[in-house]
DNA sequence: TATTGTTATACTCTATAACTATA
DNA sequence: TATAGTTATAGAGTATAACAATA
């Protein structure tokens, strides 16, 4: 083993373009991709938030969320309504067919990490997991 | 804990990105980017290596790779010399003033590393190094 | 005045295809 | 015919600044 592959940052990165690269594919028939997924997925979890609050939970600037939302609500997987009691900001609601979008590529996704970790067993895998959320959390 | 922020990708990818704003803030005084110290780490520990060598180790694509190796020796960092035994390819070598580079910012790297990092425990920080390059190893 | 969302714009990073020079 | 490197070009993805509507 070598310093130039010793990185913390090198190899998160390698390991994050492998996962990209599948997701990409997966992901490719339904015109999104895996961050516009992302999106997708917060907003079925949190009902009724604006733009705004997407871009502080997932940390992506707020003209960039400008296009996702755009390209989502162009594919009918995302509905915007104007919020009544701040007419500035939306209620974003994820659509039937977002939803089904969602589901019929979630099990393709969890399938797609466990790939790229499957030379990890399955508390390493679990292991790996509770210290990525342990860094998130306080990032 | 919600689903959105469960997956590999999305806390890979947030832990990356805050490694990554911090790593260019230190590299910019060297017109430099994170990719780049990558690269210059590689040709210090394979002298005498091509672009197609770093290319493949790195996984970085050959073009980008010429416009890499180029800022690079512009900066007088490294040194392309034509291989006698095969004059397509060149000898890379890194110089003083690159090795300079490499060594006054290495402490700022694995600094910033760890100051990431610094949730976990020094035994987890081991154990995430362990676990990252096993799943590079098998890439 | 401050905030949400928007637009226009520019910048960074990377990939594709066609080229050259060597093998 | 294949390979190392190069160039021109185009495509993502993102960020900055100025703006409109609303608070």
């Amino acid at each position: 083993m070598e310093k130039w592959n010793q990185s913390y940052g090198f190899l998160l990165g390698k390991v994050l373009q492998k996962m990209e690269i599948k997701f990409a594919e997966g992901l490719s028939p339904f015109e999104i991709n895996a961050r516009q997924y992302g999106v997708l997925l917060f907003i079925e979890g949190n009902p009724h938030c604006s733009q705004k609050d997407i871009s502080e939970k997932l940390q992506i600037d707020r003209t960039t969320m400008v296009s996702h939302i755009d390209h989502l609500e162009g594919l009918g997987y995302v509905e915007r309504t104007k919020n009544p009691n701040d007419r500035r900001s939306y209620n974003l609601l994820i659509t039937a067919k977002g939803k089904d979008v969602l589901d019929s590529r979630w099990e393709f996704l969890t399938h797609t990490e466990a790939e790229v970790l499957a030379p990890l067993s399955e508390p390493e895998q679990q292991l790996l997991k509770e210290i990525l959320i342990k860094v998130w959390i306080t990032l």
